[in-house]
Formats: C-alpha cells, sequence, structure tokens
DNA sequence: CAGGAAATTTGATTTTAATCACAGATTAAG
DNA sequence: CTTAATCTGTGATTAAAATCAAATTTCCTG
C-alpha cells in the first residue's frame, strides 16, 4: 500500500502529471513541482461515479489515465453524454470558479487514475500565478467552441452526419493511421454513442452497418472500428 | 448628423453602455470612462449581417440596443441558432482572445445599436485591469453552462420539452408577470423558434397550437405569447 | 385603413427513427 | 476453453415529425 503512494507521487513529481493540462503549461518548473506536490491521487473503477450531479464539487480534476464520460439525464431518462475525458483532461474547474455545484455526473469509463487539487490550492495558484488565468480563459474559449459545434451537429437533421461527425472527431483523437485505414478505439458502446448523439442504440447500430455496407467504415469487434473512407464521413458530416 | 455622433457618445459617457457589461461591473468609474471614449458605434438595421461566419473579426462588441441572433448553417443548409444577444450582452471576446474567425455569423432581428472596442483597447484593459480576467472567466463559464443546458435540451426526444424550455428561457428574460400570467414578447418568429430548437416551422406552430388548446399558452399576434401556466411548461421542461 | 406581402396555421402524405422483440456476437470470468 | 452475461444487430411495427400544399392570419406600407 505504501508502494502504490510512493508510485502515485513519484509519478506526479517525474512526470508532473500537472505539466499535461495545458492550462499549467506556461508555469516555470518549480511551480509546477508546487502543485505536484498538493496533489492528492484517487484510483477509481470503472463504471464508478466519482463526481456526483448536483453534489458541491471543490477539486480541480486531472485525470492521468483512463477515460471518464460527464452526462446528464433528461426528463425522460435517458442519458446525455456532454463530455469524454481522456488522459491530461481536467473538469471541475468551473464549480470551483463559480462556487456551483456539478451540473453533471462524472463516470469512469475504464479504471481511472485521478489527482485532484483543492479549490483551495487552485485558487492561491490563480493569485501567485496571474498569468494563468489567460490559459484558463483559452481553455474555456475552447471548450465554447466545441460545445458550439456540437450544438450544430445535433441540430442536424441527418443522422448520417451526426454519427460521422462523432466518428471523425474519436479519430482524430483517438485513432491511430494505417495502410487500410484509421484505426479508432471508441471511449464509448453503440449504448453510450448513442447517448452521445441523442438517438437510440439500435439507430446507431443500423447506421453504422450500413455504412460498413458502403464500406466506408469497418467493425472490428465491439469496441474498434476501422475507418477506411474519411472523406465519405467528412462530407457527410459537413 | 453630428447630433448622431454626439448623443451616442453622450448615452456612452452619460449611461456608460460599458457599465452594463458584467465584465467591467468591477472597474472603478475613471476605468469605465476611459473605455467608453474608445468606444466605436454603429447602428445596424433589422436584417442586416454585422458579424460575417469565417471573417477575423477584431472587435469586442456590445450590443447598446436592439437584439441579434448568432447563427450557423448545417450540411443541409438549414439555419442553427446559437444565441440570441439583447441589450448589455457583448459579443465576439472569445475571436479577440484566441485570434480567430468569427464561426458564426451575427445578425440583427431588430434595428441594433453596437458599441464596439477595439482587439488593441481591449487587450489593453485587460493588462490594465488584471481583475477583469477572473470576470471574463466567470462569464465564459456561464454561456458554457448555457450551452451544455441547450445540448441536453437538444439531445431530448420529446419536443413539448424542447419547446416548453425556450419558452421559459424567453419568458425568464424578456417577459413581464402580470394577473394573467406572463406577457413575452418573442425575439424570434415562428422559423426562429424552429432554428433555435433544430425542428421545423410547422411543427412549431402545431405544438404551440397545442399547448394553447390546453390552455397553457395563449399567442398574441406572432410576437407575443402568454403564459398562463407557467408550472406546466416546467413540468414539460423537465 | 385598405391591400398586398409575409408569416403562420392546418391538412394530407411520406419519410424517418423509435419501439418492441429476439437472435446472434463478443466479452469477461472462472 | 467454456459458458454465462452483456452487448449488438436486424426485422416488424408503430409513432412522430418532415415534407408538400393550400388557406388563413398578421403585419406593414402607402
Amino acid at each position: 500500500m505504501n508502494s502504490h503512494c510512493d508510485r502515485a507521487c513519484q509519478r506526479c513529481l517525474d512526470n508532473l502529471c500537472t505539466h499535461k493540462i495545458p492550462v499549467f503549461s506556461t508555469l516555470p518548473y518549480e511551480a509546477l513541482e508546487s502543485i505536484a506536490r498538493r496533489i492528492i491521487h484517487q484510483d477509481v473503477p470503472a463504471g464508478a461515479v466519482f463526481i456526483e450531479a448536483g453534489v458541491k464539487n471543490d477539486r480541480l480534476t486531472i485525470i492521468s489515465e483512463g477515460q471518464a464520460k460527464a452526462c446528464r439525464y433528461t426528463a425522460d431518462g435517458r442519458e446525455q453524454i456532454l463530455y469524454i475525458y481522456s488522459e491530461g483532461d481536467f473538469l471541475g474547474e468551473r464549480d470551483l470558479i463559480l462556487a456551483q455545484e456539478s451540473p453533471y455526473q462524472v463516470e469512469a469509463l475504464t479504471d481511472v487514475k485521478l489527482c485532484q487539487l483543492t479549490a483551495e490550492s487552485f485558487h492561491q495558484f490563480i493569485q501567485e500565478h496571474a498569468e494563468i488565468s489567460m490559459q484558463i480563459i483559452h481553455s474555456l474559449s475552447r471548450r465554447l467552441s466545441r460545445l458550439e459545434q456540437m450544438i450544430q451537429n445535433m441540430g442536424q437533421r441527418s443522422i448520417e452526419a451526426r454519427i460521422s461527425t462523432a466518428l471523425l472527431d474519436f479519430a482524430e483523437q483517438y485513432g491511430v493511421q494505417q495502410k487500410e485505414g484509421i484505426y479508432v478505439r471508441l471511449p464509448l458502446s453503440r449504448e453510450g454513442l448513442a447517448s452521445y448523439i441523442g438517438i437510440t442504440r439500435e439507430t446507431v447500430s443500423r447506421k453504422l452497418s450500413q455504412l460498413e455496407t458502403e464500406n466506408i467504415i469497418q467493425s472490428i469487434g465491439h469496441k474498434m472500428i476501422l475507418i477506411r473512407n474519411q472523406q465519405a464521413l467528412k462530407e457527410f458530416s459537413d
């Protein structure tokens, strides 16, 4: 057990998990180290909810390993996935800034290792390093752009367009280019994909089958997709 | 013509249109005045596009009078409205921050009076008044929350829920409470409402008619709606 | 305030995806 | 490696909203 703590701290001090976060990227090494020392580590098993909707959250959370999803539930009980977080992403900063409860829950999609910073440490660092507010502004701005794009995507009538956009997004983030095309390990099940784009599991299946018939993609098991014709997806997408 | 300029400047110096902007609200009067002096005024007729999508935009724009909409166009040529701006709202700050082209166009819904600040002035003020970065962060954070809610809304299966949410939002912003209910002057036509929630004009009509039959709302001409039973809308909404 | 333009409502039909039901495939655990 | 549990794909049916096509209402201009 002691070895676990050592390993975690070592990971942070060596790799400086803070270093992965764009918001902190302009800080000098000493500052990063000083942040790293205050970081609280937490391991979360796949499927666990580590931030609950409607509960006051006083930590900035960094995904050090694994993936997680942020989601809300609609009136009819269906899940709407808002964000997929991967290694290096951080979350919860807005709750600290606005001192509000988390508006959605965050659930581990795989086993996840978290690094967390208390509200106190976070605010202290903003004060000590005024230059990072500009970084935070940038980061929020990019997130805004992403959401605007997502809204446009969800407003689309055509389901092909919506699925294509999602696949292209995942390809960009998780894809590996090979001769045959781009191999993408999907962070979500079909059900998850459905929640992400706001349709049903069955419709996702049908449209993916159709794309496969047209030789645009190829399913490899449940978790992997090979994009054979990226161009075709781009044309559907816009 | 001279009188126009005087009037505009007077409006800014007297009322300090900058004062209406939450982001600047913490600044001392002198700072506000100094900003106001640099403001460029522009009058825009209803229907005119004053910020074009894909064009570099180097002004922070404040809506001093009137209303405007920000929209993008989907692959199939349909319009998706992202924001409705009213008096006191500001826009374009993100383009300045990220030095990017406007990702959407902004069009006047009514005759509009704008106050604009150049990128240069804007950046200078951020530097001189570091405290406003925190205000900007707050403002962006609130906008993020709004978009997240909008995504959840668009992911909803039920159209009642989507329309109800939109009506409640407009009521909150533009509504006037009376004995009979809340009178709301809609900023958008039925067509606009449709673009806002991602459905067709006809479906909007039908659902509004249905809500009227159920005595939940009442249409008064094309621009006004009386919400008789806010509670019912809230129940649809969530 | 009349008249025409624009926006809206309503009806009929078609298209699309949701729903329901189940078979088949993949994954994970022992 | 087997087996159960879970996830996924497909067919049939239903429900819902899009589309197409008027008819009506509202709004604005002269």
